[in-house]
DNA sequence: TAGATTGTTAATCGATTAACAATC
DNA sequence: TAGATTGTTAATCGATTAACAATC
């Protein structure tokens, strides 16, 4: 009966996906033309058959006994990800993070081109950070619709951080791509990404804690 | 037999634990003096059991039909997590995007604290950002040495970012924390933690060009 | 052809969620 | 006391890994 369900693919695959990216690029530049699964997993020190998978929910086919043509499946993971189209964004919050967002110019790669900055603080208004202007947010609903932009970048303080991701909602942003660590509720229909800086510190100060915890441990005293 | 066998903390745990952080505090600074497992899941839109065993892993005990003290539950996962000691940390890799974290004062409040930045350009060494010292790479095995600085920030550009972080384990670091699109291989006794964008946004990417399809889908033409 | 590799189904593993006894 | 909440064991769910038939 739910035979014919689509399931969405996996949050783990699509993270994994740019790393096969990379891998594929590099062995393009190198004038390999075919790689197989377990050519990519012994790369990145993945498993053979979860690679596999991973390609295969981007619609590419391998050729038993052969593998991948290796543009067709950087075409492929492109075309899956969207990055084959340019997508404008706009950084909300001109901060340090914002700055260093606006002059960042790896994202070209990922499709996505931040036309410009938001920010409140007079300061900060009609300047410009590496040649984008900073503009200020009650000029945003405007651009967002004239512009047709899709993402926002929020990027401002823990404080505002609710109150500038509703105001970008109801300037029509349709996905928010959230620097802070504030939790977003949201309307369902609005796509959220969490870039948690305090997340994965947490991960890095508890394995660093516990190696601590464990060197120090049952030393007798003289 | 394995009955004793300690397992480490899950990692979905421990990123967790920074949320119910933000929480308590806020909860504290509301004077709040307990707090419930079910408070703090529907604050975050997660499942109580959860956060039970979540909280458990710090080591904290609660009280039935009570709940948790909110100080002592903020002070067990400060603990558990580290963030009571200050560790230091260099930043390698003075670009945009090191630079925004030399200038972000937030890592106080998770015992992070960056000392000074390292890169090879002529351009930047003895420069200041945001008050802290751009420093030659050759520097960096005597000053992690002297200075026992055990964490360093990877921010250099991918093309480089492997030959570095050789050079920072070979300097004494213990853990890095990659801000490249590189998978390291290093020593399994080095701890690194991958803060990565292009996972994050291919996330994004994808749910915005599967929204979009779905919106695009059949139309009629006249 | 034989062997390597894909695609797919089944087994395993780990994390999440549900159930429930213990307890303040 | 009764009810709410913890702590813990069991069930569920989803992702990873193993097994294996199909195939170039």
């Amino acid at each position: 009966m739910n035979a014919n369900i689509i399931r969405p693919t996996p949050e783990p695959t699509l993270r994994r996906l740019p790393a096969y990216h990379r891998v594929l690029q590099r062995l393009l530049d190198r004038g390999r033309t075919v790689v197989s699964c377990t050519h990519i997993a012994e790369d990145l020190g993945l498993d053979s058959t979860q690679v596999r998978k991973d390609l295969a929910a981007t619609g590419i086919i391998g050729k038993p006994k052969v593998g991948y043509a290796v543009p067709a499946l950087i075409d492929s993971i492109e075309t899956y990800l969207g990055w084959k189209n340019v997508t404008d964004a706009f950084v909300i919050g001109a901060g340090h993070l914002g700055g260093a967002l606006l002059g960042y110019d790896g994202f070209k790669a990922y499709g996505l081109n931040i036309l410009s900055a938001f920010d409140n603080d007079p300061a900060k208004i009609g300047t410009t950070i590496y040649g984008k202007d900073v503009l200020p947010m009650d000029k945003l609903p405007d651009l967002v619709e004239r512009m047709h932009v899709g993402i926002g970048i929020l990027t401002v303080r823990a404080a505002s951080a609710h109150e500038v991701a509703d105001i970008m909602v109801m300037a029509g942003i349709k996905a928010i791509w959230n620097f802070t660590q504030v939790k977003l509720q949201v309307a369902p229909s609005i796509i959220v990404e969490n870039m948690d800086l305090s997340a994965s510190l947490a991960v890095l100060s508890r394995k660093l804690a516990e190696r601590n915890e464990v060197s120090v441990s049952p030393v007798i005293p003289l």
